[in-house]
DNA sequence: CTGAATTAGTTGACATAGTCCACGAATCAT
DNA sequence: ATGATTCGTGGACTATGTCAACTAATTCAG
């Protein structure tokens, strides 16, 4: 038990690591102040998109009012656009714009570098069996 | 790369979910509202005491003033005791109290319920396997 | 077809957590 | 001793998270 607590811990340390990396790198090209949160929501969109809110916030796994206010936010900055849903009223549809697109290429190769820092003590092996394991989750 | 970036949100959201399952089980017990950060300073004091808050500190991977004003809130409730270092008067000595001590149990299990919880997914070997691997980063 | 329940999204108010910077006091190196 | 370093504290600010109330669009029971 002692062994099952120490897991909490451990992928804390481990994504306070990956936060404090990008917090080190991403300033060069978080020209915006988008801060690592909306780092996250742009490579999310970059996935899904178009994607409505509720998506989004269910991927995310994040409060929905935190999500309202962050796609503002990245929809002031030219990062993202919205379009009504066709279909369901209720919906809008968050997509990037290609400012938005180049922000998350950009994110995306500091996030692979930090990544790919923390995990030097991992052979290939290893890692592919960390993310298969963690995936599975 | 793809792959890679993806570890982030994988581990994000395993975070998230062991914070969403903390904040569902731990209200019976949080009678002090100290949070869930508090609930793991207070099991890492566990672990640690008697500790100083340096090392605190670089275990958790937070920033010291963070620490000083959580620590104070603990103390204020009665959770944790100071005691001046005798062999360097820079440091105090951070340990539980015999509350303290009581709050960490029940922590614990609930920790361990919801660990259990997520991890149902996974096989006996898998779990340890996985334990390894986030233990070596 | 209509009213009740559900769902998507927004907003306000607040609580918790993280970052940065400067400081005082104790210790260490030379 | 004195200058650099380390431990802890405090202030100011930003970013994230939580909860509850609300509007508008949709679904579904009857």
């Amino acid at each position: 038990m002692q062994q099952t607590s120490d897991l909490a811990f451990v992928v804390d340390r481990f994504m306070r690591r990956i936060h404090a990396g990008l917090h080190q790198q991403a300033v060069q090209v978080d020209t915006d102040r988008i801060g690592p949160f909306g780092g996250m929501i742009l490579m999310a969109v970059a996935e899904m998109e178009p994607v409505s809110i509720h998506a989004l916030v269910a991927h995310m796994a994040r409060d929905k009012s935190q999500m309202t206010r962050s796609l503002r936010m990245l929809e002031e900055r030219g990062l993202i656009a919205r379009a009504g849903c066709p279909e369901d009223g209720r919906v809008s549809l968050v997509s990037l714009t290609s400012k938005g697109r180049d922000l998350v290429a950009a994110f995306q190769r500091i996030l692979s570098e930090v990544l790919d820092g923390l995990m030097v003590p991992l052979g290939q092996a290893e890692r592919a069996q960390l993310s298969a394991l963690l995936r599975r989750l």
